[in-house]
Order: C-alpha cells, then structure tokens, then sequence
DNA sequence: GCTTGCGATGACAGCGCTACCATTAGTCAT
DNA sequence: ATGACTAATGGTAGCGCTGTCATCGCAAGC
C-alpha cells in the first residue's frame, strides 16, 4: 500500500480507475466536458461523487502554470466604498471555479507594488487593482503580468488593460456646481486622506468654483489622517474658526459630511439656511440623516459586479467590446442643500 | 535548452547551480537556514537576490503538504465590526510569510459550511472562523481540519481549538443595567439581523430587564434585514408607533442607534431626557455624534490580531498557554444616556 | 479497398518543490 | 583504534495534475 501525504484525498486517479478511464481522461472531462464522450463523463461523473473528489489547486496550478485566483488589490478595508465594491466582487465570483486573493495596500502605493510583485508570483487568472495611480514599476508589473487586468473606481485615458470606474473630478464638479445653483456663495471644502481620487474630486470643485468666480483656496481644509465622521466635525470646526461665513461645505466623504452635521447641530447652525452640506459616494446613511444629506451617488457594488464579469469574458476569451467602461454617478439632492431662498 | 512553461522565472534548481550546491540544500537554507551551514548561506542568499528567485508556493504546497494561507470565514464585508476585525487580521499578517484567504459566509451557516469545504481542500495552513454557531458538519469538518482553527467574536466553553472573543451577553445585560441605572424604565430593543450574537444581545437585555422587574416584550422590535442607518430609523418609528411612552432603547447596532438618533430629531424627541439610545460596539462615529452616543465598546482590531498571534504561536510549535481569550469590553456612557434626574 | 481526416482516448514526461533516506566527514567516549 | 553518534549535504522519488504527442477506430472520399 502506498503511503499518501495527502490525508487519504482521493486523487484523480483513483477516480480514473473507479470509471475504468485514464486519469488524463478525468482530467478532460472536469476541465472541458465537451472533448469526451457522453457515456465517460457519466461514468466519470458519478465516480467523483462516489469518492467525493476535488482536484488539487495546487498540483493543478503547478502542471498547468496556471490559477483560479483573482487577485484583488485595495486600499482600505474600513473604508465603506470598498466594502461595496468587495461585495460586488465576491457575490460574482461565489458561483465560478475562481477564488479572491485580497490585499490591502493601506493606500501606499509602495506597498501596492510589492502586493502586486507576491500576487503576480503566484501567476493569478486575473488581477483587479483599485486606482490607476500606480507607481511606474507598478504599472510596468502590470503590463507585463500576462493576465486580464481590471483597474477600478477610476478612469483615464490609458488603461493597463480594461477599466471600470467614474470621473471622480466631474463629481466634485457636480455637486459643486450645484452647492452654486442652491444659492450658496463661500463654499468650503472638507479632505481627508487626499489620495488621488480624493485630489480629483478636489479638482472638480475648484474648477467649478472658477468658473462661478467663487473661488477661495482659504475655505479648503483637509488634512492627511484617514476619513471619519469625528474628522468632519473637527474639520468643519477648523473651517469655521478660520472662515465663519462660510456658508456651504462639499465634503469629499460621507463620514465627513455626517460629521459636519453633528457638528452643525452643536453649533446650533441650521441645515441648509446656514449651512449646505453636500457629501461623496452615497452610502446609505446619507438618506436617513436629519436632515437628508445631499450626496453623489457612486455605484460601488455595480463596479465590482462589472469587474468581475470582464475579467470572466476575457479569460472565457471573449475580450469585451467595452474595455473602458463609465459606471458613471448621480447627485442625489436632499434636504441639507436645498435653501428656501 | 528547455522549454519553460513559467514564463522564465528561475526555479530553486537554478539558485543551486549558481550557489554551488543541490536543489535540496537550497530548499532548507530557505526554510531553516539554522540547518545549514553559515558559508553556504551566504552563498545562496546571494544567488536568490541575484536570481530575483522567488518560491513557487504551489509546487511547495503539492510537495510538503502545507500551505502558508490562512483561511478567514466572516459573515459580512459590509459591516464595519468586520472591517475592523478583517485589518487587525491583515495588518499582522503583512510581515509573515502567511497570506489570507478570505470567505464570505453571507451570515448563512450553509454557505459557511460551504466555504470551509472549500477552504480546507487547499489544506490551509490555519483557519479563523468568526463565530460559534458552526452546522453540525461544519464543526465536524472544523474538527478533523488538521491545522490551528480559531473561532473569534464570540466565546463558548466547547471551542473547536483556540478562541478570542467576547461575551455578548454580557455585553447586552451590562449596557442594559446601566439604562436602568440611568432612571429609565420602559427600555426597548432595536434589533437587526437576528445572528446568534445578535440574540444573546438580546438574551443580556432580557435578562437584564427581568431582574430589574421592567420586562415587556412587547418592546422588542426586530427584524431580519441587515443593519442599517435607515433600518434603526424605521425601527424605532415602528416601535413607537407601538409603544409610544418608550423612554429608552437599546441598539442592537451602531448604526441603529445613529438611525434612532436622527429619528428622534425628526421627532422632536430630546436624547437623552425623552428618550435614551445607546448602541453596540462602538464605533468611531458613536463620540462624534450630537449628542454623544453611549455604546459597548468592543475590541475588534485586537481579535484580529490575537487570532494571528496564537495562529502564528501554533504553526511555531508553541502552542499558547491561553486557548480562549476574553477580550473583554467597556461601556462607554456619553451624554445619550445621561438623563438629568 | 485504400487513403485521409477527425474525434476520442491513452502513455508518458514533466511542472518546481520537499520527504525520505543515504552518504560523508568529523567528534567523542571507551 | 574502534564504534557510535552527529551535523552537513546530496540523490532519488514522488506530490497530483496537465501538456504533448501517439494511438486507435471509424466515416468519408476517391
């Protein structure tokens, strides 16, 4: 009797001898059942219910030089957004052959490169990264990594690969524009983090303000620490200590926008007569706030379902027609926007 | 020359015909570098930066048996306690030669079952499952896994292996005594989801009620769906629709208890003389809101970690002397609850 | 009837690594 | 000096699967 390491796991040959096959044919019939012949893959079908067999990834990926894993890089996973995009992803991938593989960057982009470097070893079936601000080696990782890439959450004109996201600069624009149209004349910015997609979204509501001659770099207040509804408070508290008559906030995060809120309240400042609040992304609390706050909703869970289903088509080798795709926004006006003048 | 189906990466053959030495010498001088003596050391560590050699993790797991990735069964990724959970995991993890595999169980013990199935055919190096309430099959399979299991988030007297957790019990009665404490007298329960933690939430508040004589169950409002901002909204409109002189609630979940907050502000509902809200877990968003949301702190970075900790202590060899910790909790009372008589 | 082509199946040789055992040289007690 | 042991290294044989090529019928075409 032969000793086995495996912990008595059936392998495929003793499927193939329980069918009265090769292996090689048990091979053939899980990968593509198509090239052998009806009454085998019964035979064969039954046997791996029998034994109750699953291939070896490990032994199948090393003869093959090939996996079933995705590899999925963010930069957060506290961060709401990214929740919802990993939803996307997993309930997608939940009932195909393939696995997640995911690492968090923490939003360094050293850091991304040297996820991409221990992911790209172990040769996944496809790669989806969050962001196209990749370092140059990163990027060159990336084009040489012989697999479907997916850069997500965001759009340029030079996809690795393929691409889902939004323009995170027409959004500050958006919803800028409308703090404007709303009525609101010394409208102040709220940052946290300023990671590149932030930066846009920052860019968006500066050349909105050009444009209206609102502009004033002054009512810009960020900072580097991590977005949080505590920080919206103390945010807005900084604004209002510098520049009082501010009299609307765009705040580059939901968090920051409830916490702006709560500090409203404190303040006794009324939302919107004295203060506009406008937030990002939509999360589902904005709806619920009181009052309802305005927000520009992102369609996160939408960006990993679309992810995930061109990376499917690619490695099915039906390349997408669409390998830049807009999920586009919506500007959800609410309450916290809307003054009565 | 041979043909490679690995796109040229150097192999561990490679490193030892430029060290100088067998194949196998260079496998233990990677692995157990104690085993090998100090020049040939040198020698090959040499070869692998000047090789740019990095191990093929499938054909190491099919030859050994083992794998470096640690399997993580959660039940949500939307739902912050998990997030933070998922990066005390993933943070100390980072500077190990283990990698994450994570699962997402949908808070269904079939899909749980599921996924461990799968999880286990990979022949993970060590599993982390959030919670106890594992199907028969599943603890059975939990059982014969063959490597460290720790279930987190929750405790038992019967864990499969090691455990961090803590009492939500506990949590729930303590947090429920200090409303009665407060002055409150009609206290009801907000409760979402409905999980087994979620119920012996509820359990401690029952408990709690019992013993203080102010029991009605009439004044608990539950419901299936997932917690939300605007599901602790409705809730609470619901109960009150109900039970309009409840004074105090309960909150299954910080995002409950945010969504009844704003509710009462609707309302016109004062928090805390009207009605008292406190919430489960604290999240950052509990101190920041106005008023200041009382909550049972829980630490959910620090499970993430001690679950890494003993997983790590275990594949060492050193088995922890402590195979369940209680982590603990502490209620943070803030002004939500500070009735003023 | 004989070639040609094609679909279905099998034999065999690895993929890159490690378990296992063998070998060698050196150390120590007797 | 001998055997017994240890530390350091190597040889060999797989781990369980798939790529590649060979083989075998069998139908179609001349």
């Amino acid at each position: 009797m032969r000793k086995r390491r495996n912990g008595g796991r059936p392998t495929i040959a003793d499927v193939a001898a329980r069918a009265g096959v090769s292996s090689i044919t048990v091979s053939r019939a899980l990968r593509d059942p198509a090239r052998v012949s009806e009454e085998l893959r019964r035979q064969i079908d039954e046997a791996v219910r029998a034994l109750d067999y699953v291939p070896d990834q490990h032994a199948r990926a090393l003869a093959s030089a090939r996996t079933n894993i995705i590899g999925v890089i963010i930069p957060s996973l506290t961060n709401n957004v990214f929740a919802d995009v990993l939803r996307g992803i997993y309930d997608n991938v939940a009932e195909s052959p393939f696995q997640v593989q995911l690492g968090n960057s923490r939003y360094s982009p050293i850091e991304e490169e040297r996820l991409l470097g221990t992911f790209l070893s172990q040769r996944p079936a496809a790669l989806i990264v969050a962001g196209i601000d990749q370092t140059e080696r990163g990027r060159a990782l990336l084009n040489a990594a012989g697999c479907p890439v997916v850069q997500i959450m965001d759009l340029s004109d030079e996809p690795v690969d393929m691409m889902v996201g939004f323009s995170h600069k027409a959004g500050g624009h958006l919803v800028t524009s409308h703090l404007v149209a709303a009525g609101y004349r010394r409208i102040g910015f709220l940052g946290a983090r300023m990671d590149p997609r932030t930066q846009r979204r920052l860019e968006g509501y500066r050349a909105a303000l050009v444009e209206a001659d609102l502009y004033d770099p002054r009512r810009i207040t960020t900072t580097p620490a991590s977005s949080s509804v505590s920080l919206g408070r103390d945010l807005l508290r900084d604004l209002l200590a510098r520049m009082p008559d501010t009299d609307a906030i765009f705040c580059n995060n939901d968090d920051l926008a409830v916490g702006a809120l709560f500090e409203c309240q404190r303040a006794a400042l009324a939302v919107p007569a004295d203060m506009g609040i406008a937030g990002f992304n939509d999360l589902e609390m904005m709806e619920a706030a009181y009052p309802p706050l305005t927000s520009v909703r992102t369609p996160r869970y939408e960006i990993g379902r679309r992810a995930i289903e061109m990376v499917r088509a690619s490695l099915a080798g039906q390349r997408p027609a669409q390998t830049r795709i807009d999920v586009g926004f919506e500007l959800k006006v609410r309450a916290s926007t809307m003054r009565g003048d």
